[in-house]
DNA sequence: TCGGAGATCTTCT
DNA sequence: GAAGATCTCCGAT
């Protein structure tokens, strides 16, 4: 996708995302996934935002820059969310990649989440490979380190897809009730009937 | 299938 | 020094 793509708000962008492929490129392994599941977060006035009244640090600094560029920061210690920077220059939106669907090269996504091939998971691992924020990014080995960079280079890019049957539903963000009234915002965003899906709350 | 508890460390105060 | 946009394990149902 083209920069235009990206340069809007948080919340267009996270619609847009969904049914995009997502790859990930390094060494010799390419890895194709689908994005199912997406999370606005709008910078300046939205509470559950790392850039909440625009507050800046050198960790939240590729959120200011302009869309498309990636934001990977790591939660709880242990694992590393996935974002892309949307709107323009010094407006901080972002979206949350919260879950994608393994296209291929299953093997390599195995291996980076269980050490095991594909073949040798239990089905509750095949079923678990990257349905979330933490566990895409270990099983596409992404860390940190791309954190800044943009997503039109060869490492990690978004390719359209042409089959667009698909519907979307909107509910509430997961695990930010510190938010306050930003809490119950309905700017989480996937796929229906998709089984990648890391929450599906009750109708 | 569900729920509780523990793991573990960067970031900002 | 505390908290956190989470995941895994394990046991009970």
């Amino acid at each position: 996708m083209d920069k235009k793509f990206y340069n809007t708000d948080g919340i267009t962008l996270a619609r847009n995302l969904l049914n995009k492929f997502l790859i990930r490129e390094y060494d010799d392994k390419k890895i194709v996934t689908k994005i199912v599941e997406t999370e606005a977060y709008m910078g300046a006035i939205d509470k559950a935002a790392h850039a909440y009244k625009n507050k800046k640090s050198t960790r939240t600094d590729p959120l200011y820059l302009s869309g498309g560029h990636i934001y990977v920061y790591l939660i709880y210690g242990m694992y590393n969310c996935l974002n892309l920077s949307a709107n323009k220059e010094n407006i901080p939106e972002c979206v949350l990649i919260r879950a994608v669907e393994p296209i291929s090269d299953l093997d390599e996504i195995s291996y980076n989440r269980f050490s095991k091939s594909y073949d040798e998971l239990t089905n509750y691992q095949k079923k678990n490979l990257t349905n979330g924020p933490g566990k895409l990014c270990k099983g596409l080995n992404v860390d940190r380190s791309l954190s800044g960079e943009n997503i039109f280079g060869s490492k990690l890019y978004i390719e359209d897809n042409i089959d667009n049957d698909f519907e979307i539903v909107e509910d509430k963000r997961i695990n930010i009730d510190y938010a306050q009234e930003d809490k119950d915002k309905p700017w989480r965003f996937y796929i229906k009937n998709n089984k990648n899906v890391s929450v599906i709350n009750k109708q």
